[in-house]
DNA sequence: GGTGCAAATGCAATATTATAACATTTTATT
DNA sequence: AATAAAATGTTATAATATTGCATTTGCACC
């Protein structure tokens, strides 16, 4: 069964999630501040890619004032640079990074139905690509890899539906 | 040396898939209308995937009348569900398919320099897709796999400046 | 404590990409 | 010609993202 399928205590995962961040951002010296944090907890709240606008309606909610997009664009720009998030082009959407502490681009399984996307973090698909683009003389800087398919849970809800 | 790079007669390169998207519709009975051919070949046009809205801008040189966006969206719907171009989700752009009289989805070598996108042909991407997948219990639908880097070519020039 | 600089944020406007809704025209078929 | 279906035209607008400039904040230095 897939892990995503799984009773999870979903808080913990934000929580360690942000704990990391804040962790990471006072090793490297740089400022991990409130609306860089407020974002980062829109993008945890769900393993479901987030848009900015999704973002930037959720930040309304908590608050009385309405951040304008570049506010949530740039938080998402230094938490993309920090390697906390992840841009899923396919989606036009963000989703946490499960692994901040090495930069990587990450691999994503994305569910047609329930829109959890996973992280994958094995090299095979890394190795395949760096195969097949150096038959062709190809420097890959960064691959992005965005599978659209059926996650194991929601193939199981299916079957029995 | 990478097979762009090479002198190659591309006036072939358009009329090949010119020619057969042709064939390719009449033999599945679809029309290629005037608008549709002529989004092709926008899209043919270079080795570079180009957006929707630079094809209008192309369109509209080549007639007094220039196209509306739902025009150009309509014949690149069309060629996409007829796997005659492919979407690059990470540039919002599309470039012409080297192979239309298969269904698929395509990988993508994209050269940060010279901008031109190269497709892959090799099944080693999806096999690793397909086995990562697998381990999580995913079923894979439509991969997306889209490498930016710097192709043979670009990094001969580098060399040599 | 002030001063000045750089980073971060606020804010208004606008660029870019894509679609919805409905009218009109074209095409194929009867 | 009559009809229906497909394709295109047209207008408006939605959704995503960035530019440019003003203001505020945090921090090093005097």
């Amino acid at each position: 069964m897939d892990e995503l399928a799984k009773q999870h205590n979903h808080q913990r995962c934000i929580d360690d999630a942000m704990t990391q961040a804040r962790e990471l951002c006072q090793r490297r010296q740089i400022k991990f501040t409130a609306i860089r944090e407020q974002v980062l907890a829109c993008v945890w709240a769900k393993h479901q890619p987030i848009g900015a606008y999704a973002i930037l309606e959720e930040l309304a909610k908590d608050s009385t004032r309405r951040p304008a997009p570049p506010t949530v664009y740039r938080a998402l720009d230094f938490l993309l640079d920090n390697g906390l998030v992840h841009r899923i082009a396919s989606l036009n959407a963000f989703i946490g990074c499960k692994d901040p502490s090495h930069h990587h681009q990450g691999h994503f399984l994305i569910c047609r139905h329930c829109r959890n996307a996973m992280e994958l973090d094995t090299d095979i698909i890394n190795s395949a690509i760096n195969t097949a683009a150096t038959q062709h003389g190809f420097a890959v800087e960064t691959p992005c890899v965005e599978v659209v398919g059926c996650c194991a849970n929601c193939q199981e809800l299916n079957r029995n539906a």
